[in-house]
DNA sequence: GCCAACGTTGGC
DNA sequence: GCCAACGTTGGC
């Protein structure tokens, strides 16, 4: 799950300990919470348009997919006039912290990493804001995050 | 700040 | 239903 610093950090994370997800407006990365993700499920949390882009710890799903009600909130920034409270269109779900990582895992480490060639998030114009990600490339990710960085690096 | 990639909108 | 125009994302 990709957010900007900005917005929200691992560390806001680690310090809430949960937070809900809303603010989701592409119906691609609303499929992938409503109908893939399930409590327990791991997460990538990626820092996107930072200094460097990339996962910067994990976290899990706390509560499956329901309603983001920001939508029909008027005048709230994610206001969104698509379905209403009556047929929700717009769906998130909550995590929960896990870990950080010592280190930003780059773009550039996960794009160089034997096993990470097919993730989403390193093909080219991957902009979704949820994507998949499978066993094997988490287990590769969570490696690399464990790292502990030698002297001579 | 540039711009490629991609989603969405809306005229036809 | 096609596709040009437009807006947004996000790496670089």
């Amino acid at each position: 799950m990709k957010c900007e610093p900005a917005a929200y950090t691992i560390d806001d994370l680690a310090r809430d300990g949960e937070t809900s997800w809303e603010g989701v407006r592409n119906y691609q990365a609303r499929n992938l919470m409503r109908d893939q993700m399930r409590v327990g499920d791991g997460v990538l949390f990626y820092a996107s348009n930072a200094d460097p882009s990339g996962v910067t710890g994990l976290a899990t799903v706390s509560k499956p997919a329901y309603p983001d009600h920001f939508a029909w909130k008027k005048g709230h920034k994610y206001f969104n006039d698509r379905g209403s409270k009556a047929s929700p269109v717009w769906y998130m779900v909550d995590i929960a912290f896990v870990g950080r990582f010592a280190d930003t895992i780059p773009l550039a480490t996960l794009k160089a990493t034997k096993g990470l060639g097919k993730m989403v998030v390193t093909q080219k114009g991957s902009r979704l804001s949820v994507q998949p990600v499978t066993k094997a490339e988490y287990d590769i990710v969570v490696r690399l995050g464990r790292r502990k960085p030698r002297a001579s690096d």
